[in-house]
DNA sequence: CTGTTAGCGCCTTCAG
DNA sequence: CTGAAGGCGCTAACAG
């Protein structure tokens, strides 16, 4: 930065205005010039961390995860927080806990040591967390998952929403026989879901106790399993909503060994809107697509604005019906 | 740092000296103790910021990819990398390109800016890419790709080694009729693969031209069309490799359809091993898993050795053949 | 409008 | 074995 002063004839101070623009110098065209015209000639760059430690502030999030590879959720809400930072001048540093305690701890404090100017903590799959207390006082985000008393403020799907989206769907595509395959009972979103699926019903004045309700997994076979048995039934749905996609595909899989036509015979709804298992299969499968990318956006989108202060405890993101090729009107 | 000193009777020198254990340093074990207390009592932790600035090393590894949400793919490069990384007390700069050039562009300059240590550049699909040339000097592998010239250290799968792996699975169960419905043609991976298919099947003294090859699209659908197609053929294979999972998928669907079934009357056999498509569902898919956690370790391993300095321009990883329930015996 | 001075927090000679 | 001095590259007051 001095030689780049020396070659323009001006001192560094000068260079350090003109480079950062710094709001309320004013400096004089020709000088600006010269400067600029030095920085090209010798390819100057500023350090950022010595920018860092002068100003403190990094320009860098804290992106402390459970789990990058698994499902692919978590690459969204990185993709959402990464977009955000990177158009604020800001990069994501990333770490991965593997729900490990002492590595999230770890990670905290190797955060705080480095400066970053915030921190975001995600969770692959919606849950409850035991954050540590953070060292400093660095202005941290929960997503997809929350702490026991909402000391950190947290966005979260909104999964009553999304049961209702997904009911909602199948009702105005004319159904009123709907077959729930929920996910792993007891889980957030399973319980989520299941009762937006009953008020939507309640609602449309259809009984939720008419409905055939039965538990599963979250996994393939228990869709595939579940649908077998649901073909066996007197009184056979018209439609599946299913706990989430893997479901849905083993739903599709059983379907097909039986012959069911989809849609023309039974409609069928996923949950999370996972690309590839549901858009590179025919039929499309309609869905509810769970907000990560947003979720991560929000995030960040916070950490340019007035930090983590003043939010709200828990902020809900909606879940977006998705519509494709595999819901149409029931049969007469 | 100076307060811990004056806690602690000795000079910020001294402090840091305990501190870092630095070698050739000897402190008396009573001075060493009482640094190390008063650390403790001020809750003193030291600024990586300031520490990057003096030793010219920040302990962070530029991490440039594609695309980090689609297909799981980079997330498992990046836990691979994250986890050498991590063990050597570095972390992860990630940033995101989308495949712009104008954006991997700056995300250079800018890891570099950051003095970043070394840089990991990872794409989502085994490709040619054009690097512009990293300002600075800092070192730079390339994951899942390479340049035109080599003029980049990279690692890629052995495509071709794990085509002859899928194929030997089966030739092993005991398969000689073996239809190959491959990916997209021409692209790298696709060539890769049915080289050593034919390969394999050659040294095993049966004429590849005998067998059936189609060429699909790495969709579910193609897979599902080809099948399809294929049990219409007067001689039916007793066995079909895919080109990856989702088409594997759309074969098995295909299958259960057309009340084949998987393994007993037709073997099945998938590619990239995508957890979430392949194990979750009935029959589990037998399958070559692409190495991508370990080319994530190799690069990171890299950096904490040699740099790039002196690699091979090329370096393959094995794909490994993983074995699950799709595949046995042919009927006799 | 521009230059001087003084650090940000740490590490590394070099003297004791 | 320990301390004093200097500087990594940059920016923020404060003068001119």
């Amino acid at each position: 930065m001095a030689d780049v002063g020396r070659l323009a004839g001006v001192s560094a101070t000068t260079v350090s205005f003109v480079i950062n623009a710094s709001p309320g110098e004013v400096i004089r065209p020709e000088t600006r010039r010269r400067v600029l015209a030095a920085v090209e000639e010798l390819g100057y760059r500023p350090n950022r961390a010595a920018q860092g430690l002068r100003t403190r502030r990094t320009s860098t999030i804290g992106f402390i995860t459970d789990e990058v590879a698994v499902e692919a959720f978590v690459g969204q809400i990185i993709t959402g927080a990464h977009d955000v930072a990177w158009h604020n001048g800001s990069v994501l540093l990333v770490i991965n806990t593997m729900r490990s305690r002492a590595v999230t701890r770890a990670a905290l404090d190797n955060l705080a040591d480095r400066q970053v100017d915030s921190i975001i903590f995600a969770s692959a799959g919606t849950r409850r967390v035991a954050l540590p207390p953070s060292p400093g006082h660095v202005p941290t985000i929960l997503v997809n998952c929350f702490t026991a008393n909402d000391s950190v403020p947290c966005v979260l799907p909104d999964e009553v929403g999304g049961g209702r989206a997904a009911v909602r769907i199948l009702i105005d595509a004319g159904h009123t026989n709907i077959a729930y395959l929920t996910g792993t009972p007891g889980a957030w979103a399973t319980r989520g879901r299941l009762r937006g699926f009953r008020e939507e019903l309640r609602q449309a004045g259809i009984d939720p106790r008419n409905q055939i309700v039965e538990a599963g997994n979250y996994q393939a076979d228990s869709g595939y399993e579940l649908t077998l048995e649901l073909l066996t039934k007197r009184h056979r749905p018209t439609a599946i909503l299913c706990g989430n996609d893997r479901m849905a595909l083993g739903s599709l899989m059983a379907l097909r060994q039986k012959g069911v036509d989809v849609p023309a015979e039974m409609s069928l709804v996923g949950y999370d809107d996972q690309d590839a298992l549901v858009t590179r299969i025919s039929p499309t499968i309609t869905n509810v697509r769970l907000p990560f990318y947003e979720m991560g956006r929000w995030a960040a989108e916070r950490m340019f604005g007035q930090g983590a202060q003043g939010l709200a405890p828990r902020t809900q993101m909606p879940c977006v019906p998705v519509l494709r090729e595999s819901v149409s009107a029931p049969r007469s």
